[in-house]
DNA sequence: GTTCGATACATACAGCCAATAGGTATAATA
DNA sequence: TATTATACCTATTGGCTGTATGTATCGAAC
């Protein structure tokens, strides 16, 4: 069997975090306020959501981490790599055809058919 | 451990089905042709994904089912249940929640951090 | 009159995303 | 000294949704 397609929805946090890195490195615990800030309590990502997120990411190539200490505490700093950067422009895209195909159905549900 | 809620981006098939039911009463067949047409192929939702969603649909009582024989056809036409209006306007609430939720971070990535 | 595409329904199987729930450790604060 | 905030992590689970496939009938084409 094909391996099926994502969802729909699907890699929404993923295109958050990949939107964020684009700005300027972040580390894990930094994107999770992040994006609750950006999205004003819209969007809320758990730390187990972000993590795993990270890691996989990383293990894919998108992105690359480096440790670091700051002010006494040791952080993991990511940043996106030339892959990360395509696979954003990717979910931009998806994300922009899917938005507007949703809208579409629910602004005109009967369009050409009736 | 807690029944996980649902991803952000899920519920979009559910979303435009009962969308297009709050329009008229239709039957399957027509629905998956329905949202190819009103989301200009941005969303295709093949009819192994439209039908169990519609069963799981009835089984919950958000719609009510009716078969019909129609030009020499069976089908069977799907209309909403109050619950199904009150889902509907729930899903809607959260698609644009989420939604804006998206534009924001996508626009302005780094609001009040920084 | 048979073959083919469109109509119309259906289920099985599988994959993966992401949500919850925990857990560790250190710095700062009260 | 106890609590809060910071900062990382993993295990488990569950459900949505994609693909594949099967059945049957109608109409049109050949």
């Amino acid at each position: 069997m094909k391996k099926p397609n994502p969802p729909f929805m699907t890699g929404v946090p993923e295109l958050l975090v990949l939107r964020l890195l684009a700005e300027r490195e972040m580390y894990g615990y930094e994107i999770v306020r992040a994006i609750r800030l950006a999205s004003r309590d819209a969007i809320v990502l758990a730390e187990g959501v972000v993590y795993p997120l990270l890691h996989a990411m990383e293990a894919k190539g998108i992105l690359t981490a480096k440790e670091r200490k700051v002010e006494g505490r040791n952080r993991v700093y990511y940043r996106l790599s030339a892959k990360g950067q395509k696979r954003l422009d990717a979910l931009i895209g998806e994300w922009e055809r899917v938005q507007e195909g949703v809208h579409s159905v629910l602004e005109n549900p009967t369009h050409g058919s009736v």
